[in-house]
DNA sequence: GGATATCTTGTAATTAAATTACAGATTGCG
DNA sequence: CGCAATCTGTAATTTAATTACAAGATATCC
């Protein structure tokens, strides 16, 4: 864990002394990674071994190591301690806020990812007939997204993002047929229902959403991100940041799983581009 | 800089012991930020001033500096020094590789975007009469989010990803309506047509695109992102999202803008989904 | 309410670590 | 081949961190 959080956790069990230490070092935690334990102890009006004490009292082998671990967290963004966007944010710092806090979702996911999950959904993909991606709302452009990388790969994939057309695909779906069903909060019923309605056909449903959702319930194989949505503005942002990434993460997975062969053909689609771009010489002269 | 990524880069101008050293680090970063200078020394079988001249050589103070620097390099990701995919990474090594490479992207996209030019967006975006948003291929998807964010602002938002309604909807566009272009490499022909032609029928043409791009010329206000795209997958993945955050970025300006009152607005917005969704309470039950 | 036990905190001594100064070795160049 | 410049290591010095111990504060129990 963030020993900046970890700090402000544990300050109830901290001793009067350990506690000036706390307040000087979240007050300037970039100052306090610079300074000697003598510096710090000054600071805070402390002695030396109290400093010790402390560092000792947050899992850490001393004040160097303690340096250390708070550099760590430093570096991992955060000069925000709340990231929370608020109401007098100016441009600059709702800008930090929202990359910051993306940032700090997306590396939230990828502790919890189950990779086994991932490896079977790429392992199902591989060998899908055909692909199907649903999403509604915010998921839809998520669904299109996944579409977009996967029609590469020379599989035939659909999209839709309107529950009839959804419907009416589950219900002609197969054995051997990929259904993935995109949906953060997992609760969207009409999405339920195309789930079930694509298993009962013999389809392999994989679920991109809440674990322990309803949706997870009618999935084959569910991919958990748990991001936890910020709500204050009651848009999903970072939840489907983490959601294309995981796309990604599918498609590199796919690619990875058809070998380098296969990787030839992409550059082939990227190429058929050419004519309808302005060339970077062209432009350049 | 990262000091990882800057040692790699300086390696030519080190000595052979101070080569030796820069090995030994690379090869185990992680245990570096725990050794003293005597095991570092030890470890790449120099003396401990060859260690400490290395580090100076890396504009840090010493030795405890560089090892601070170093934490804070390998805070931002990379275990792995190379983020990019290669034909044997398994599951766990992809999946880690590309939430790395894509916080490393954002990281970089955060530190180079101009808040003047998202703040100006936004001021323009609050006072339009009518927002599209146009892309085609990958950032269609981007476009759909944008759309999918905006329209809950109660504000007329159109999007199309088919190059004809573009050009008929820029074509039909007036004073005071903004017209936002989203393309990474900014040299898709016809995106730049559609900024042309809305710019001639008055309308304010943003650009989500490459800065120095063809469409960027044809904008009234650029943002531009730069992130260097990985280009071994062949499909734009860090890019894009940059662009959805971005797009964050402006949405969130935009209800700040509006002030609080205009928040609860969105909370009705998101409210009236309850009825197509499985209520928490009923679920768990 | 006082005495004892426990927990805190600081001082001083010790140990460990990093840095500097200097000298020997190596490399490059005339 | 020899001089100069650069590199590298040894040993001394300095600095920083830790430990041991004692004094003070606080709580507890009779």
């Amino acid at each position: 864990m963030n020993v900046l959080e970890k700090i402000v956790n544990s300050v109830n069990s901290f001793s009067k002394s350990e506690r000036k230490v706390a307040d000087v070092i979240l007050a300037n935690p970039q100052t306090t990674i610079h300074s000697s334990i003598a510096a710090l102890a000054k600071m805070a009006d402390v002695s030396e071994p109290t400093v010790n004490r402390f560092c000792r009292r947050l899992d850490t082998k001393g004040f160097p190591d303690f340096k250390l671990h708070l550099a760590q967290s430093l570096a991992n963004g955060t000069p925000y301690v709340n990231r929370h966007v608020e109401e007098e944010d100016g441009p600059e710092a709702y800008t930090a806020k929202i990359f910051e806090s993306t940032m700090a979702a997306l590396d939230n996911a990828r502790q919890r990812v189950d990779i086994n999950a991932i490896n079977r959904a790429v392992d199902v993909l591989t060998q899908a007939k055909k692909i199907s991606f649903f999403g509604l709302g915010a998921s839809a452009s998520v669904a299109h997204d996944a579409q977009n990388k996967f029609f590469r790969f020379n599989v035939p994939v659909v999209c839709f993002d309107d529950i009839v057309m959804q419907r009416m695909s589950a219900i002609n779906s197969a054995e051997g047929d990929v259904v993935v069903c995109i949906s953060h909060t997992g609760r969207t019923k009409n999405l339920c229902d195309i789930a079930s309605i694509a298993r009962e056909n013999d389809a392999t449903v994989i679920g991109i959403t809440a674990y322990d959702s309803p949706l997870a319930k009618e999935c084959t194989l569910v991919l958990s991100l748990d991001v936890p949505e910020d709500t204050d503005m009651y848009m999903p942002m970072a939840s489907r940041v983490a959601q294309l990434v995981l796309i990604d993460i599918l498609a590199t997975g796919f690619t990875l799983r058809r070998g380098s062969k296969f990787r030839e053909n992409l550059k082939k689609v990227k190429d058929s581009l050419r004519g309808s771009r302005f060339d970077k010489k062209d432009f350049n002269s």
